[in-house]
DNA sequence: GCGTTGGTTGTCATGAATGATAACCGAACT
DNA sequence: AGTTCGGTTATCATTCATGACAACCAACGC
């Protein structure tokens, strides 16, 4: 069984493979998300237990479904 | 564009329908969750935005992948 | 040299999720 | 009458995600 660490650290991955094909910087993603880049280099390093909400916001700024932010988890 | 609120309401639905699926109570569920039904009464409710660790602990104790509770949203 | 860009890390305050307890409701059943 | 079951709601303390600021690094261009 997966550890909620692998799961987040697999969620980066996804939001940083998203990011990087709309060839954006990780300031873009947290402009558009209205937080600090500081923030989203946590996020993509697996070490936030983000909320709903932020995916949400991620996944609306990478225009892709929430869902495909947890493929692989 | 979809709001959070409309997609906590969704992922609260769709662990309803699963938890349902599965022949388990609110109070069962929880309970492999390891917290208590108050708490999964909310989260079904929509009324919490629950972090990735909780959705993954939902889904596993559903036999579910983590992706499936977002389907919709 | 200097400045800029993309990213990381540390620290902080504030708000909110989590976890727990209790009271409550309706329905079913004895 | 009581009581058990599934679920809701209120309230609380503790933990942690969020959001912001600053400092830092490597790579690049001027």
């Amino acid at each position: 069984m997966i550890t909620r660490q692998d799961a987040l650290v697999k969620i980066g991955r996804n939001i940083k493979a998203a990011r990087e094909a709309g060839g954006m910087s990780q300031q873009d993603l947290a402009a558009g998300c209205n937080f600090e880049k500081s923030n989203m280099s946590r996020i993509e390093a697996g070490r936030s237990n983000l909320t709903v909400g932020t995916l949400l916001k991620i996944s609306d700024v990478l225009g892709i479904r929430p869902a495909d932010l947890l493929a692989g988890v």
